[in-house]
Formats: C-alpha cells, structure tokens, sequence
DNA sequence: ATCCTTCGCTGATCCGGTTCAGTGGTGGAG
DNA sequence: CTCCACCACTGAACCGGATCAGCGAAGGAT
C-alpha cells in the first residue's frame, strides 16, 4: 500500500519537486496552467500530504496538545471536559491540526509531559487549564518556548493569553435573582482552594453579595466531588442560622446537596434554593430540576484554540472573553418561603443526622 | 531555544551520527563503553528524539487515533468516552505513542478522517468505537492498510482484532438476579439499532429472557437520549400490562425512567425495578440510587491499545476479552411486590399522561 | 539590438532521525 | 606469519516535504 508523495506527482507531470510543492501550497513560483495540471494530478493520485515530512521540515507539527490533571473519576462525572474537547474539535475542523490528549496523574507528571511534547516537536502549542494560584506551568512553558493559552481566567499576559468566561457578571446575575426572590442568606460552596477559578469566583461571589447587602455569604471549599458537596450542604443546613440558598461550582455537589435536602426533609424550593454551576443532563434529570448557570464550554475551547493559532505565529496576543454565560432557571430555585423560621425546625431533632450515602 | 539533535551528541562526544542512533537506541554496533558515554552526553544535554523525525524514517507515526462520531451533547452526558480515554491513556503511558483525538459529526465525515491520517501518516492505527452493522468501516480500513481494533463485539477477525466486554454474561446476571426477585415481565430500553453492540445485547437478553422463562420480555430501541428513554419507559408502563423491571442501556435513560416512575406514582422498587447498564455517578446521586452493571470500561480502552500494539507489528491477533462487568444493586430494584396487581391502577386515570419534561 | 527585469522552473540542501554498506583495526585460528 | 572473522565505527543515502539560489527564456524599456 504506497502512498503517493510528492515526488510521484513530480514524476507524473514532468517538473521537479519543487515545483510540486510551490503549486500544492499555492505558493507563487509555478504558473497557473502547471498549477491547476498538478493540483489535478495529485487529486487523482489521492495525495495528501505527510504531516510528519511537514512538519520536519517546516518546524512544525501540525498538533495542539492538552493535559488534564485530574482523576478519571472526576473526568468521567464532568461534563466540562468532553464539551470543551468537543469545542475544541470543531474550532480544528478538517484542517492541518489535530489534538493530542493525555491525561496526566499529577502536575510533575504534567511538566514532565510538557517537556517532552518541546523536545520531540509533538506539538506546537498546549492548552492549559485548571490553573493554580501558585501555577508553574505559564513559567517553565515561558522558559522552554511551548506557545500556550490559557483556558480559565484572564492574566493579562500577552506571551501567554488568555481566553476567559465573564463568571463574575454571572455571579452578580445569580445573586441579583437570589436576592429578588428574598433570598438574603447564601453559601457558596466552591472548588478547590487551588483553582484559581474557584478563587475568583468566590471573590467575585463575596464582592457582590457585599453589593447587594446580604445578611450572610458564606464560602466553602471542597474537592469537587459529590461527598464533599453533600458534607458542605449537610453542615450548613444544619448550622444555626442556615441559608435560604446554596449555589455550587458544578452539578454534581448541587444534585448531592438535592440528596442532603430531602434527607433533611426539606423542601427544594421551598425552604431552599439550589444553583448549580455548569449546566448538564443530571440538572435536567434530577426531581425538582436544578437551576443552573450554562456557560458556553464549547466556545471556550474554540476561543482558547484561535487564540493558540495565533500564538504559535509569533503573534501578541491578548486576552479574549467568551459570550456570557446565562442563568436557566428550573425548579429548584424560588421564593423564600415566608412563614419559614428563622431557625430551622428540625434543629431539635436527631433523625436528620443520617450518615453519607455515598461510598 | 535551540533543541538538541544526536548532530549535536555526535559531535559533542567525537563520533558520528550513527553511533549515536545506535547507542540511543539499545542497538548493537557499538561498544558498552560508548554506549554509555553518548547515553550520558545525551541525558547532559536534555536530549529527546524528536518524534516528527523519527516517524519520517521510520515509517511509524507514533500515534494512535480515535474517532468519536457522537453528537457533542451526548458525548457530554456519556461518562463512559472519558473513561474509555482513560483508560487508553493509562495503557499509553509516558511511551511514544500518544493519542490523536478527533470528533466527526457523521459517519463519512469519519471515514475521510481515516483517510486523511493514513495519507498524512499521522496515526499508525486507529481505534474503531460503535460499530455498526452495516459498518464499511472496516472494509474500508483493511483496503487502506491502516492498521485497526475494533473496540466492542468479538468479530473472529485476525487483521481487525476487538477487545470486548462480556456484556451477555452481564445480561445473564442481571436477569437470573430479577427473576430471583420475581420479576416474570422485564423490558429492555435498547440503544440504537444500528449500533452492534446494542443489538447483541438485546439478542442476548431475548436468548436470557427465554432461558429463564419470562412471561413477556420486549426489547425497545432509542437513541440513547434521556427524553428517548423516557418515553420508552412511559409507554411500556402504561400498557396493558406493564413490566415489574426495567433494563436500560445506560444511565441516563434510567435515571430518565425513575422520572417517569415518580410522575406516574410508582414506588421504585415497590412496584417497579430499575437496572442502567454503565454504572456512574448519575446512578448513585439519584434517590432511589441506580442498580447498575458496572462494566470495566477503563480497562476496555487499555486492552484496545494493547491490541493495536500487536496489530502494527504485522502480527496477527486474535479477539481479546477484559473482566468480567458487575452488577452493582441499589437501592432501585428489589422483589416484586407480592399485592400488586396484573394490570396497573393508574390505567385507567388519566392523569398519568404527563408531558415530557425534557426541553 | 541590447540590457534588464520578471517569470517559471530546476537542482540542491535541509530538517533529525534510521539504516546499511563499507572500512580499518584487532584477535584468534591455522 | 598469514588469513579471516568480527567488532566498532564511519559516511552516505533515505524518509517526504519546504525552501532557496540559480538559470534559461520571455518580455519590456531604451
């Protein structure tokens, strides 16, 4: 099974090598009939060209790479990461670059993978996400010269740029609703401490509940996971003074602390609002449905791409914004429930205190 | 920030070019003494071969691809490709080889793809996922020479070898366990039929169905959706006479189904099983959390890999099998419940007819 | 008619490895 | 002592493109 290459072509139309490549790159150097003759001819051989030859000779290797550092099992329950493949994908298209994935057990190894992709001119840019407060990764990708954007939050740098989603402005939407529907005691129970993501949402969160005047805002940070959300939820509901709302960084712990409420035998919307973030099938499917903040993921990775192309030229390039994320309201959110006590009824009692039901 | 080449090793260590590949490589040729002064050299100077150069001369690409042809929602919603990704992964490991990634929007946009990658020479194989009955594209591979694995059903082919889960000693397991229950009427919410693996499993749930003597035993085909699963799981419901157990064919029509259970007033598992195949998060965050056969999804992709491994060798291998999956029983199937009778008492109501809640 | 420019193309080199045919030197067997 | 086998290594070709200097021919200006 020979491929065909360009030298075939050059041997069928009679010109050398080089004109082959001047007329298939639609470079000047060949005339317009040789063009079209050998553009027909390597339509016909069913030539395409080889990426790594290519790239070999032109520098580049025709692949962005992404790494994503976290536990399969949290990649498994979060949507997030297929959607932004997905966006990430069709912003690729058909075209001369592909995706290189690899799931990283932790950031060594990832600095490690990052290394390597340099050495062996595996990729000509990566993705980065889930950036750190204390992130290394924007410092050694600088020193080593790998072309990188980050997708998360805006940093202002324009060797390494960011494409970003304006959290905040959905954050101050949230709360808005919130506080129309009476709500004026609300946890937030957030990501890990790490993320600098989840850092700036919770200032953001504190920021506006500041704004608009709540009694109580309270964050907490957790691991993602649904134990974690259901074990936030548990401990402020049964606080002395618990929230009339809770809004979450992602849909499992939300649909977690759904779990937690109905154990606690309190109605949602009731006596409790819910918002989760990242909208997702499981809002959609769990009794009441949960309210959620559906944030263009798809776009973000498509963003994140273009900005990476232009990377990769040599280009400044600074920071870019998704369009805004929207607030879907469904059952789970609603009025506060007027005739509700200030101090929850079933304070008193012992048989809410049931253990987790996550293994 | 110029890259090390073995020019560079050569020239620093006083040999040629050759000596180096050789030494670099493990390859006899040159003494145990050189050897390791050039392995020594090299590791000084931050060496990695470059990946683009070695595939040009060696003929290898040193990546694997993998073409999802799912739409972006459902890949979301479907824990299982990121568990699959995973576990290909973890078989890569820190090697060579890494994974090319592409998401086609149909099927002859996936072919192209194929295409594509063997005259590019970007993948030295591919890993073929959702198989279809009709599926040329296998034909289609094999005539290119682009090397495959099916990763599914065993197909008994030595060129296109699969790697493939024991779904119908699942299926026995879960309809010996039902029938253990008392359950004489079970439905099976099937994916697509089109796709090989869900018609296998409905012939081996009909096969099971007839071994252990069910009454009634029907198989329904969808698309997967949650809304599909729903009005599957309401149709069957209010029949004439409605199954006591469900079997679906992932976990969110199950959790689809729990729905409709709860808006017609059926107690699950009082008076209706539910079983999802593909056991998730979604399964046990949902109340009565999901019975579910948990298959080892991780380690489906990884003996994919290991397969593909072989295959590129020019060797010739056979089907290869992974665990055994395991039911996982919850809190949503349990015994019939003995005073329920044959036909359903909400059929003659009406207000079962609810409208579907999936927007 | 001559010079100069531009066009269209050729031939060679390069990218960074792998691989193979040689080659010089060493050591053992005869 | 000679012959041969073998070892350690060299030099060059090769993979499939990109790129560049150069070259002949055509065309325009003088």
């Amino acid at each position: 099974m020979k491929r065909t290459t360009i030298s075939d072509i050059a041997r069928e139309a009679g010109v050398s090598k080089g004109a082959v490549s001047y007329a298939l790159n639609g470079r000047p150097g060949v005339s317009e009939a040789t063009r079209s003759r050998i553009t027909a001819i390597a339509a016909r051989m069913g030539w395409a060209p080889s990426s790594v030859a290519r790239a070999l000779s032109g520098g580049r290797a025709g692949a962005f790479g992404l790494v994503i550092d976290r536990p399969a099992e949290v990649l498994a329950a979060e949507p997030f990461f297929m959607r932004l493949i997905a966006g990430i994908q069709h912003e690729l298209g058909p075209g001369p670059t592909s995706l290189v994935l690899q799931v990283s057990p932790d950031h060594d190894t990832e600095l490690e993978i990052y290394h390597r992709w340099h050495a062996e001119r595996r990729v000509d840019g990566v993705l980065l996400i889930d950036l750190r407060a204390d992130d290394n990764r924007l410092d050694v990708l600088a020193s080593i010269g790998l072309p990188a954007v980050v997708i998360g939050e805006p940093l202002g740098r324009t060797d390494i740029p960011s494409a970003w989603i304006d959290d905040r402005a959905a954050i101050d939407e949230v709360l808005d609703y919130l506080v129309a529907l009476g709500h004026r005691r609300v946890v937030r129970v957030a990501g890990p401490r790490e993320f600098l993501h989840s850092r700036m949402r919770s200032a953001a969160f504190l920021a506006a509940a500041a704004r608009v005047g709540l009694e109580a805002a309270d964050v907490v940070h957790t691991d993602y996971s649904g134990e974690s959300g259901a074990a936030a939820a548990r401990r402020a509901l049964v606080s002395a003074l618990p929230p009339t709302a809770m809004v979450f960084d992602n849909d499992v712990m939300a649909v977690a602390a759904l779990g937690v409420a109905q154990e606690l035998g309190l109605s949602v919307p009731g006596q409790l609002s819910l918002i989760a973030w990242e909208d997702s099938l499981l809002c959609r499917l769990v009794r009441p449905a949960l309210s959620a903040v559906r944030r263009p993921v798809g776009e973000f990775g498509a963003l994140a791409v273009s900005l990476l192309r232009q990377v990769v030229t040599g280009a400044s390039v600074s920071d870019a914004c998704t369009s805004a994320p929207i607030l879907v309201t469904r059952a789970s959110s609603g009025p506060v429930c007027r005739d509700r006590p200030d101090v929850s009824p079933w304070a008193s009692t012992a048989d809410w205190f049931v253990p987790p039901r996550f293994p």
